[in-house]
DNA sequence: GACACTTGGTTGCGGGCGCAACTAAATTCG
DNA sequence: CGAATTTAGTTGCGCCCGCAACCAAGTGTC
């Protein structure tokens, strides 16, 4: 019983339980990507334009025009142009999205939940910890852990 | 600074962390994708089927078609016909493969050496441990951690 | 031995995502 | 001011991957 990597178990984790997020978020329309980062994003920060948003999310500013589309349509999102500067979209959530945020919320808690059935709390936290560190060693530019 | 739960680390570190690996194995002919883990798989136990192999490396069977069929067209992997069970492929590394066995192992480490910079000896075998039980958690069908 | 059932593998389809090239609005600088 | 540069956003392209439908070879069961 040879243990894993940490670059492969995480790499199986992730493949695995996205797909179990995904099915939860299907039926409120939400894609199973990123989307409901997007959608959690806009909810703590409304009118940000999408360029902001593409930094805090940490995707391709092209994913995001996609993500926002998809969330636009599925009527979460509404995009305003910005009279200070023509070329940006302000997005702000809509009545649909702000109702559904607890929904929302509760759905990525049980699926962190359910991620981390078998660990106690302090576990939980380690690797909290942990993972952090890792990003941060990663990322140069993740100074600001503000989403 | 607000730090972000379990499940989006994970996401986050993953798909960030996925694009320098596949960076690396790009000149070698290798995809961005899962295609490591079944060369490095056949490697190890040469003469599995396509079903074993995809239980082994945990993805859908038609990845591993396709898979499979890239890791050939690249010279790293010939199928012969089982003529125990004429349905089934048996896979085997080529010479290309074997002769790039240790290349592959030293961009793997040298992968998760980069993942983990930041954290000390114990503090991996820590993680290592809690990504561990997070994944026997998740998977029911994980009982063979023999890849 | 013919029929249903299972099993290994392939293909079609669709979603997700990043990169690069592009448009249009803003900014800079002579 | 007008030309060059930067910046917000979009689109085209290609890769990755899972699901479902399919095909062909093997395994029953009678």
């Amino acid at each position: 019983m040879r243990p894993y990597t940490v670059g492969r178990l995480m790499s199986l984790i992730n493949r695995i339980s996205q797909r179990e997020l995904a099915e939860k978020l299907k039926p409120h329309d939400i894609g199973s990507g990123g989307q409901h980062s997007y959608l959690r994003a806009i909810l703590a920060t409304p009118g940000m334009n999408q360029d902001k948003l593409t930094n805090v999310v940490k995707f391709d500013k092209a994913t995001t025009t996609r993500c926002i589309r998809q969330l636009e349509e599925a009527g979460y999102v509404t995009r305003t142009v910005d009279e200070q500067d023509r070329r940006s979209y302000r997005l702000f959530p809509t009545e649909r999205a702000i109702s559904f945020e607890p929904t929302l919320q509760a759905i990525l808690d049980d699926y962190n939940r359910l991620l981390t059935a078998r660990l106690t709390a302090d576990e939980i936290e380690t690797l909290q910890a942990l993972l952090q560190k890792m990003y941060l060693g990663l990322d140069t530019s993740a100074l600001n852990l503000d989403e």
